[in-house]
DNA sequence: GGCGTCATACCGTCCGGTCGGTCTTAAATT
DNA sequence: AATTTAAGACCGACCGGACGGTATGACGCC
């Protein structure tokens, strides 16, 4: 038997301060899922990369596939809050659509695998929860184009494309991120909001 | 036993007409792997659906990986010979964009169960033929880039937008189609390609 | 009688999930 | 203060079955 340094489980005592068991199981699952997939890793991969044994896991974790959910789950809750915020902002709809399409792009780019994860394998999620997610993201989009509609309103973008579309459009766009994207790339999460808001900006525009 | 037709193998005979198995495995095989995933379909369940056996399978690819690469290399090569028609053609440089973005878009949703497959399971492949892929990709890529370039040197569209960003922009619109379009919605592939080109060109334009 | 085209039976592996058990910590009881 | 009880946190051996792939051979056609 090893000797264990003491770091109790409450509260970091060791330099490492490892995140508490739960967490770490999420972070670690997000990474290999976005590096191998969510079928080509098994839990067993998780809860080494983790340190931990199954019985850890399935301690926290009801399955395999919570620990996908809570993937988006996560990223829809915080994408959301920030759309809500800047949409309720001050500023005319042109400069809030900017704003917030600046803004997926930049929270996307910055949590690259949990995007990657999430185009890519929400179709394993089990019926019920991947309802439940769809919903989510429902939710999102409508928020999104209710923007679009009040430039459209104002007379600031053009009318002849249907704001479904337009969504469709933009949010595509931040949902293929993972695909291309290289972190150490020579443009920063912000210069691409900026250049893909543009993109948008300029599509919408009336001429 | 059963006693079967003889529907000879060589040329259709019976009033179906099913294709010769080889094209009715990959068909199948695309149908599957877009509504169920890769991984999560058997080639049990592929040859069941194709009305064969694994033995058939295995005698005409390799491997499942192998129906998995079949997919891409189709779809890229067609877009491809569409894309090198159109650039080769008349034209100007905005003309000639518009004719090719809205063919990919309407290919694609044309063979949207390939286009699903595609940006969801190349991580599947084994990394050689994950690398010749991306090969066949990167050339259409810059076909595509070519393009814009021309009508930036033309002076027709702007020029603080790299065109790389341009082309991961647009080409992302195009790989997400299968997450959302639904063939029997109201809008048809091709009403759907030109609004997307009307709001890449619009992005592109100077102003 | 050789070759292409498939069918059938089978194998070895891997993987998600289970389950009984142990250790630690905190509250309850004496 | 000492002892018991309860609960959470985690371990790790194990199971059942599915799955990709193979080996062998039958059947027809030139």
């Amino acid at each position: 038997m090893v000797l264990r340094s003491k770091e109790s489980a409450g509260r970091p005592a060791g330099k490492t301060a490892r995140p508490p068991v739960k967490e770490r199981l999420l972070h670690v699952a997000t990474r290999l899922f976005a590096r191998h997939g969510f079928e080509s890793t098994s839990v067993q991969d998780i809860v080494d990369a983790a340190g931990v044994t199954k019985g850890a896991m399935y301690h926290y974790y009801g399955s395999k596939d919570d620990l996908l959910y809570e993937v988006y789950h996560q990223v829809l809750t915080m994408q959301t809050s920030h759309l809500d915020q800047i949409a309720a902002g001050p500023g005319t709809a042109e400069e809030r659509l900017r704003l917030a399409a600046a803004d997926v792009v930049r929270t996307s780019l910055d949590n690259l695998d949990d995007m990657i994860v999430f185009f890519r394998s929400l179709h394993m999620l089990p019926e019920d929860k991947q309802t439940q997610v769809r919903a989510e993201r429902r939710a999102y989009q409508e928020k999104f184009k209710a923007l679009v509609d009040e430039g459209v309103a104002a007379g600031t973008f053009r009318a002849d494309i249907s704001s479904d579309i337009v969504v469709h459009y933009f949010l595509s766009v931040v949902n293929q991120l993972g695909s291309w994207f290289k972190p150490d790339g020579s443009l920063s999460p912000g210069q691409v909001g900026d250049l893909f808001t543009e993109l948008l900006i300029g599509g919408l525009a009336v001429r």
